[in-house]
DNA sequence: AATCGATGAGAAAACGTTTTCTCATATTGA
DNA sequence: TCAATATGAGAAAACGTTTTCTCATCGATT
């Protein structure tokens, strides 16, 4: 066998036709199931291509179609504690479609985030996702009228684009009405700060699902909040709550160490609550946490088939879409599903 | 001015020759700096593609090339808690030279890995980084006798690659000349799986500095086992540390928590340190824990850096590159610096 | 036996660059 | 004034595909 390769010693369609004793438009119409020809011929043609392990080069192919099969992921999530899943999800969705994916961490740093982009353009990704850590904050780059798609995820969008977020309020519902289910009548939920959109939207319907006088206590993201407000609703000598919704995972963990050290027993005395589903605290965490789940893999993959679609030309309704959330039980609230 | 855009919507360079009045052959020499011209034209070429926004096509550059100023990262790291930092390392190095990074998580599914890496391989990456989350266990795809360079970082490579991890020894031995500096004399090692390489070097370094019958107890990596190695020292009977190394945060963590449940003080009785600088929760720990930090970023840096030089054909030596550890002081060993 | 349609396969153009080669003109030296 | 050289710029090929067009052959229909 002959196989003289080209240069750059990756087999080419020319050495397969050579190969296969036909021309290069035979062997690309056989590959791809197009134009007419004798049916052993197509077979042969794939039979040899196999062996002698032709790929087509995607940047030329890429070229004709204009379509790279490739699309940038864009984030400002350091620790990809949102991001990771999302990526996770969108790369699934897509793997199959053959399109990979570019990620480019740009911190909140605008020229860092131009650079990005316009390296993603030079290489003729088919469409831009964008996502962030919160709904309400837009990441520190311009991605309005770029001549490629663009869906956001978990970051504010332009107007008239298509963006993608978990359901807050219907997470906060569920997390409540869970507390209730439990037998749980006296509750407060201990959240982040009142800046944030979400933190808004969790607080209104925890009241509207828990009564309207529940207390909310606004703080910041962290186990030492959380800490800090058992110390202060334990010190302040008003009615003590018996459920606990926590606005993220990390406060819940704060929580349910300060009632440990005050000898609340949790879940027995106390149901808590948490929100993200971080698994590696939630389950880390004495009892494990019961805690809502944003299905952010879901909306990863969403956001994957949305991008997908406009790059295709197929249209799509703009606006922003609220995927739901998931109840993920643990041991945090007691009341396992059976029992109660 | 007529610019007729290309039916791609996107200026191309016959566009910017057709507005120049000139041949693509001149602007392609004007913009590259190549070829010989008068000053004059190159400068009027250069500032009509500013102008009218042109930026080379990529694929067709790298078509020509056979350079996609693109590689790939494989990741079976599910968490990112060590991809993502090499990730920035890797992606903040290579900006700057124009290249872009797919990111491909793999899970420890073979079948996902081959999809991957050909489809990398079908978009002419220029090189491929495998990392992982132990330097003694291997992705689950082969990458032996691919077509372009491949560097290991934080995983097993193939014989006779370039392979990047951190070192273990030596950040062990910071950790305890650390504890010992500060005044401590009773030493304990608790750490994870006995079959961690890592685990191993730590030990044998920890044993080194810090005496050959200070012990090491093996366990898991979680925060449980932090917890239930500190009961059965105190149970025990034996004699109690006062300086703890860790083998991870969350075993410190784990540890932290159940020295305060025992009513011993940390820093003041028991300096505890740990390892991996997992800032999110080395920070929320009371007290903040002083660790030790792998340097993941400068790690990603130069496995970037390498590929690059790989692919561009300059020769390296091959072997394990252990990069130096750092230590990061926060409160749980006290004598913080300039105290002591 | 002449024409028609169907079938199989190749030639060539196209995608957007870069690079090599060629050529015309301008400049220099005698 | 003529040749030799330097300079500026364009033509064309190349990269690896896909697609459209053309053409030759063959069997079937009159």
């Amino acid at each position: 066998m002959t196989t003289q390769r080209a240069r750059s010693g990756r087999v080419t369609i020319h050495d397969l036709a050579r190969e296969s004793g036909v021309s290069v438009s035979t062997v690309s119409k056989a590959l791809n199931d197009n134009g007419r020809m004798a049916a052993e011929t197509r077979a042969r043609i794939k039979r040899i291509a196999a062996e002698i392990g032709f790929r087509p080069n995607a940047l030329a192919r890429g070229l004709l179609s204009s379509r790279s099969f490739t699309i940038g992921l864009l984030t400002n999530d350091t620790y990809g504690r949102f991001t990771l899943p999302v990526m996770a999800g969108i790369s699934e969705a897509l793997v199959d479609h053959g399109v990979s994916v570019f990620l480019c961490a740009i911190e909140d740093d605008p020229a860092l985030g131009k650079v990005h982009v316009d390296a993603m353009l030079d290489k003729q990704v088919d469409g831009i996702i964008a996502t962030g850590k919160r709904i309400d904050r837009s990441l520190p780059v311009d991605l309005a009228g770029l001549p490629v798609p663009v869906v956001y995820a978990f970051t504010a969008g332009a107007p008239e684009s298509v963006t993608f977020t978990a359901d807050d309020a219907q997470g906060a519902a569920l997390a409540t009405a869970w507390l209730k289910k439990i037998g749980r009548r006296s509750l407060v939920h201990i959240t982040g700060p009142e800046d944030f959109v979400s933190v808004g939207e969790r607080a209104s319907a925890f009241a509207r699902e828990a009564g309207g006088n529940a207390p909310v206590l606004y703080g910041i993201w962290s186990e030492s909040w959380g800490h800090r407000a058992i110390a202060d609703l334990w010190s302040a000598g008003g009615r003590l709550p018996d459920g606990i919704f926590c606005g993220n995972d990390q406060i819940a963990r704060g929580v349910i160490d300060a009632l440990r050290e005050r000898g609340v027993r949790v879940p027995d005395d106390v149901s808590v609550i948490g929100f993200d589903n971080w698994e590696i605290l939630a389950e880390q965490t004495r009892p494990p946490l019961t805690t809502i789940d944003m299905n952010l893999k879901e909306l990863g993959r969403e956001a994957g088939l949305m991008v997908l679609a406009l790059a295709e030309g197929r249209p799509a309704e703009p606006g922003l879409r609220k995927l739901p959330c998931k109840l993920v039980v643990r041991q945090s609230c007691g009341g396992a599903g059976t029992a109660e």
